[in-house]
DNA sequence: GTTATTTTCCGAAACGTTTTGGAGCGGGTA
DNA sequence: TACCCGCTCCAAAACGTTTCGGAAAATAAC
C-alpha cells in the first residue's frame, strides 16, 4: 500500500507535469492521445481516485448533500411510525444520488427545533454539504426560512407557505383523500371519520379539505379528530370516537401508523376491523402488509418522487442557486382487508 | 450574506495575521488574551465557522464516517425487515457521532456485493471518509477483508471470522437463545422449533446453538429449519413445520419479521398464536409491539450498543490505525403476549 | 526559409486551513 | 553590558486539486 497515488506521484512516475495528468484524466483535448492512454493506464494501475477534500476545496463545492431528521426520543411520536417512511425515502434518495451524481448524502439528527437550525446552520457555514433535502414540511417551517433566506439550494417533501419560492413535490393528498372517501361512500358508508395529522404539518390541513369536500358533495356531515403521529394515539382516538352515540362505520386516518391503532380500538371494543369498522391508511408503509387483516392504505412511489427531488436538486446544484419547481404525485388507494362495505343498519 | 468570512477576512478586518486569529479561535496560549477575545467577537459577530473542506484537506483526515447498506431491491429479503433494525442503528449512530465527535455520517447502499466493495473502494481511494460502520457481518465478509487489508479502521455490529483482528460489538446470541429456551421448556413446551436465520450472517450459528444447548440439555431432540429475513419465508417454513405430524408447540424465531410470518401461519391452521403454538422474536423491531397478540422477542440496547461502536471508533480515528477490541451485550427476553404456557396434552 | 498556426505540454496561482520555525520586544538576572 | 527567557505575533510552507495563461514543439502556409 505504501503511500496514497497522487497526481504528483504519477506526474513523477511518468515524468510529465501535474498539469497534464490531470487534464489527461479530466478528458481535456489539449492532450495527445497517446500521453492520455499512458496516464490512464499509469493512474487505473495504481488505483487512482482524486482526493475529494482537495477537489472540493478548489471547486468551492462539497459534493454533499444533508437530509436532517428529527430525532424522536422526546417528541410527540414515536420510532415505529416515522422509520418506515423515512426509511424509505433515505434509501432512495441516497442510492439515486450517489448512482446519478456521486454526491454523498449526509445523515443527521436533530432534537429540538432549535437544535434543528444549528445544525443546519453548521452544515452551511463550514460549507459540508451543497445543499438538502427537507423531509414532512410544516408551516411554518424555520428550516425553509433558513434556506431561502441564505440561498442555499434545497427540495422539500411537502409544500410550505412558500411554496413558489423553493423546488418541493408532494402527493396530491387532497384529490387522494377526497377519492378515499368517495369510494367509503360508494361501498355504502355514511358515518366516516377522519383521524387527521397534527396541523403543523403542511399536508393535514389539504388531506383533511379532500375529505370534506366529497363529503359535503354527498351532503354528509364531516367528523374530524386529530391525533399525533402515534400509535397510542391513534388508539385513543378511535376509541372515543366509537363510543360516541353515533358509531362511524368507516375511519380514515392520517397515516398508517394512526390505522394500527384505530384497528387496535376496534377490537377493543369487540367489533371486527374491515367487517364491522373499515379503515383506511395513508403513506402504504412497509408494516401495513404485515397487519391482520392487512390495511387498505393510500400510496405513491417513494421510488418516482425520490428520482424526482434527486432531479430538482441536480438542476439546482448545476446553476448553483436556488431553482423554484414542483411536482404532483397521485395518492392511490389500495384496498386491502381492512376495507370492505357498510355492513350497519 | 456578501461572500463567507475565512480566515483571511477576519485577519484583513482586524489588522492581524491569518496565523494568529486561527491560533486564537484554537485556543493556542501564545495569543494574548486580549487579541484572543477581539478574535473571539469577530469571528461570532460574522458567523464565522472555518471551511471544513480545507481543513480536511490539510488534516489528511476527513471526519467523516460510512454506512454502507444493502439496497433490498433484488436481494432475498424484503425492506419490512431490514429496515427497522437498520434504522434504529443508524439514527443512534449519527446521533452520537455528531454530537460526541462532530463527525458526518455518510450512508449509502449497494446492490449486490461487488458492487459494495466498489463503494468501499471508492471511499477509501477517494479520502471521503476515515473509517466506516459494518453492519450484519457475515461469513466470509469481503468488506472486513478489504478494510482489514488496507488498514483502514471500522467497527462492526456482528463478529467475523477476523474477530481478533478488529473491533466490534454483538449480542450474546448464544446465552440469549439458550436462555429464551429455557423459558420455553419452563413453560411446558418440549416441542420446540428454530427457525434459523440463513447461514450466511455469522450470528445464525449462535443462536442455532444456544438452542441446542438447551434442548439437549433436557434431553429433547432439535427441530431447525432455515428461512431467509423475509416474511414470506417465515411464513412458509413454519406452516410446514406445524404441517407435521408432531406439531411444535414454540417457534422460535431468528427475527421478528420471521415470527410475523409463523404467526400468520399459526391463524392459516385455525390456530391461535400465544395460546395454541407460543412465538418467540429476536432484535425486538419496533413492529413487533405494533401486532396482535404482540410479539414476546429478545433484546438489546440499540442507544448502547450504538454508543460503544462509536466509542471503538472514536480510539482507531485518535490513533488513525485499527485497534482491535470488542464488548458483547445481553440478548434478554421480553414477555409478551405472544409467548404462554404450553397447552397441548 | 521564414512566418503563421495548431498541437501539446507546463509553471504558477488559487481554494482556506493548520503548523513550523522563527522574529521582535520587554524584563529579569548575572 | 550581555545574556536568557517568556510573551506575542507572523511569514511561509504544506495539503492535492483545478485552471489560467502562456511556452515549446510540431506542423502548415506562404
Amino acid at each position: 500500500m505504501s503511500t496514497k497515488p497522487t497526481l504528483k506521484s504519477i506526474a513523477a512516475d511518468l515524468g510529465l507535469s501535474i498539469t497534464t495528468v490531470s487534464r489527461a484524466l479530466a478528458g481535456y483535448p489539449d492532450v495527445s492521445p497517446k500521453t492520455r492512454e499512458r496516464v490512464r493506464s499509469a493512474a487505473d494501475r495504481v488505483g487512482y481516485v482524486p482526493n475529494e477534500s482537495a477537489r472540493r476545496l478548489v471547486a468551492g463545492r462539497t459534493n454533499a448533500v444533508a437530509l436532517v431528521l428529527p430525532y424522536p426520543s422526546d417528541e410527540a411520536y414515536d420510532p415505529y411510525v416515522n422509520d418506515p417512511f423515512i426509511n424509505e425515502l433515505l434509501r432512495h434518495l441516497s442510492h439515486a444520488l450517489q448512482r446519478l451524481l456521486q454526491i454523498d448524502l449526509i445523515v443527521s439528527y436533530a432534537h429540538r427545533h432549535d437544535d434543528m437550525l444549528n445544525i443546519y446552520q453548521r452544515f452551511v457555514r463550514g460549507h459540508r454539504v451543497d445543499a438538502f433535502f427537507v423531509p414532512r414540511t410544516q408551516v411554518p417551517d424555520p428550516r425553509v426560512d433558513y434556506l431561502l433566506e441564505n440561498g442555499v439550494p434545497f427540495v422539500c417533501h411537502g409544500r410550505t407557505e412558500h411554496s413558489d419560492e423553493h423546488a418541493w413535490v408532494d402527493t396530491d393528498a387532497r384529490s387522494g383523500f377526497a377519492a378515499a372517501t368517495r369510494r367509503l361512500l360508494e361501498l355504502g358508508h355514511e358515518r366516516i371519520a377522519l383521524l387527521n395529522l397534527p396541523t403543523e404539518y403542511f399536508t393535514s390541513t389539504l388531506r383533511a379539505s379532500g375529505y370534506t369536500d366529497s363529503m359535503s358533495a354527498a351532503g354528509l356531515p364531516v367528523n374530524v379528530a386529530s391525533c399525533d403521529l402515534r400509535m397510542e394515539s391513534g388508539y385513543q382516538t378511535a376509541l372515543s370516537l366509537l363510543q360516541s352515540p353515533v358509531r362511524p362505520t368507516a375511519l380514515l386516518c392520517g397515516t398508517d401508523i394512526v390505522a394500527v391503532g384505530a384497528m387496535r380500538a376496534i377490537r377493543e371494543l369487540g367489533l371486527a376491523p374491515g367487517k364491522d369498522v373499515s379503515v383506511v391508511g395513508a403513506d402504504n408503509l412497509p408494516l401495513s402488509r404485515l397487519l391482520e387483516p392487512d390495511l387498505a392504505s393510500l400510496t405513491y412511489s417513494y421510488e418516482d418522487i425520490s428520482a424526482v427531488m434527486v432531479d430538482m436538486l441536480e438542476h439546482q446544484l448545476v446553476e448553483r442557486t436556488i431553482i423554484p419547481d414542483h411536482h404532483l404525485f397521485d395518492f392511490q388507494l389500495i384496498e386491502r382487508e381492512s376495507l370492505g362495505p357498510c355492513v350497519s343498519h
